[in-house]
DNA sequence: ATAGGTGCAAACAGTTTGCATGTAT
DNA sequence: ATACATGCAAACTGTTTGCACCTAT
């Protein structure tokens, strides 16, 4: 009889090319992709991959600390990996993609109403990049 | 006969209680505010008032530069007079507001990759107000 | 009188979920 | 063998649109 506490693969962490070929995607790109992208770049490998694996996929990925999610105002939500140093992001109006940047204009926190802290922030620059100039 | 030219009143011109509520909402908001708060405002003034109309005057607003759009990453978007100065903006993530703040991290134009050029930034932070603190 | 505007409901787009089938363990 | 994962399609949510009725001009 098998041992009956501990369940042989928990929720979520079960090997499938679905998941192999999502997770690649993610470790090959250097910048964070939207879910249509990562569907697309991932069908190159699983074949018939569906949308709502990726969607599922992704969720977990997020829920497990290894991506995070990243808005661009008025472009939308993107995922990378989470295992980065604090940065921020810049969106070329050109060819619509985001780019990681490394700088980040506070050195201390920044200054705010009596009574408020700060926790996190967010900063997006948008321009072009050197493809689009 | 009338003048053929002009038309009395070009779309998106004509003063409705509707619209006026709405108006009305900016101009005593000291801060952006969503869809469904605006229309739970302007209700108090016009009942029956329909989502579909707050859609569509808020486009409108938006169309001819009297709002503009805020986006709160993680959060949604909301809507605001146009009619600020260059500012960013500071979500709690107690009550949920976002609040305007009149500071800016950037003396001069954040530092970026060759060939990448600034046209404009979006910063949003978070953290807790003062009454949430 | 007439072009615009509104409210309702239908249409849409993006995301999530239920279920039968497929598959890693 | 079994529980988990997938793909499909249905269900949802938020936003937009078509249309008959209403209203500012």
């Amino acid at each position: 009889m098998e041992s009956k506490g501990m369940p042989k693969s928990p929720k979520g962490t079960r090997k499938t090319r679905q998941r192999d070929a999502i997770a690649k995607v993610f470790q090959e790109s250097d910048r964070p992709l939207g879910l249509d992208e990562i569907l697309a770049e991932a069908a190159k490998e699983v074949k018939g991959l569906g949308i709502a694996t990726v969607y599922r996929s992704v969720k977990l990925l997020v829920e497990s600390g290894q991506t995070v999610p990243v808005e661009v105002p008025g472009v939308g939500v993107l995922y990378e990996l989470s295992s980065k140093d604090h940065h921020h992001h810049f969106h070329c109006g050109g060819c619509g993609r985001t780019f990681d940047l490394h700088a980040c204009p506070f050195r201390e926190p920044p200054s705010l109403p009596d009574g408020f802290s700060h926790e996190t922030h967010s900063i997006t620059i948008f321009g072009k990049c050197g493809k689009c100039e």
